[in-house]
DNA sequence: AATCCGAATGTTATAATATCACGCCTCAAA
DNA sequence: TTTGAGGCGTGATATTATAACATTCGGATT
């Protein structure tokens, strides 16, 4: 991601949270950049090491808290089979779709794509209401291909 | 689970190790006995409270090392979301569908349900070669709506 | 201005999840 | 008998995440 359009990401997530009435505050927009700037998925406790060059504040709370929001306010995601985050790459609403995000992630570079939509399978079991799903494929993209 | 199906489910257990040159041990039986016992997901700490009655044995490499032969040997999946495992339900090859097994969990009662046959979405970015894929949903099953 | 309130953050501690490293035992092949 | 691999016991440690309480800060109310 370039420093330019780095740039523009933070300025749509700071309005995308003032239309829902919230504040991007200095911390959660120092972590949202931070996993922006990541090549891949990146560690809670990689963040907090980034946070901490002074010598005081960034314990665990504080990258946790900030995540928490990010997550609900839609900007980052939480790739559950890697105890990770990745940067939303998207500005939709992620409720259109019939819930969450699908990730494809390759395991050699740690590029990660997200799509929506998903045609949710039609073989869930009678009567079974989704509220949430989890969607990750984990593979080789389309550079990292050894053929 | 009724006793007697899982009697029988450890005996099918057993012979399908078997078929693989492998050993279902009597750590690994017990632990699968312990999987397949549980109303739904179950902890891998909660079985170490369970495999230790007696003072001695029973530290966590111990079930981490069974979850693992398990899930290798296809007999227990781990959700992954839930930093939790299940008992597989069925007995067929996982790979036959081209991937990972479907879970749809009950929030409500613990209830799980496995399927296969890929949903593989056809919104996969261009190139990119799918080698595992994560898929759970959660929300209310038959048993549990409201209404 | 003074007060109050609630959100955000700081801070300490601890819980929950998972792996490493080493050594011993057993069983079977050579 | 020697040897080697697999399985397991054990102690320590790494990694991931949350609980609980104190403090700060900005805006609303008086
Ligand atoms: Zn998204
Ligand atoms: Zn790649
Ligand atoms: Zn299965
Ligand atoms: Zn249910």
């Amino acid at each position: 991601m370039t420093t330019d359009s780095l740039t523009k990401a933070l300025d749509a997530a700071e309005a995308h949270c003032v239309e829902r009435g919230e504040k991007l505050t200095p911390v959660r927009k120092r972590v949202l950049e931070l996993v922006l700037e990541a090549d891949g998925p990146v560690k809670a406790y990689d963040l907090l090491e980034a946070l901490k060059p002074g010598p005081g504040s960034a314990k665990p709370p504080t990258v946790y808290r900030a995540l928490d929001f990010l997550m609900t306010a839609g900007l980052v995601h939480k790739v559950e089979a890697l105890n990770a985050f990745v940067g939303c790459s998207h500005t939709h609403d992620h409720d259109e779709h019939g819930g969450g995000a699908e990730l494809f992630i390759c395991s050699d570079c740690g590029a990660v794509e997200e799509r929506h939509g998903a045609p949710l399978p039609m073989n869930a079991p009678a009567g079974f209401t989704i509220q949430r799903s989890v969607v990750e494929h984990f593979g080789q993209c389309a550079n990292c291909h050894p053929g």
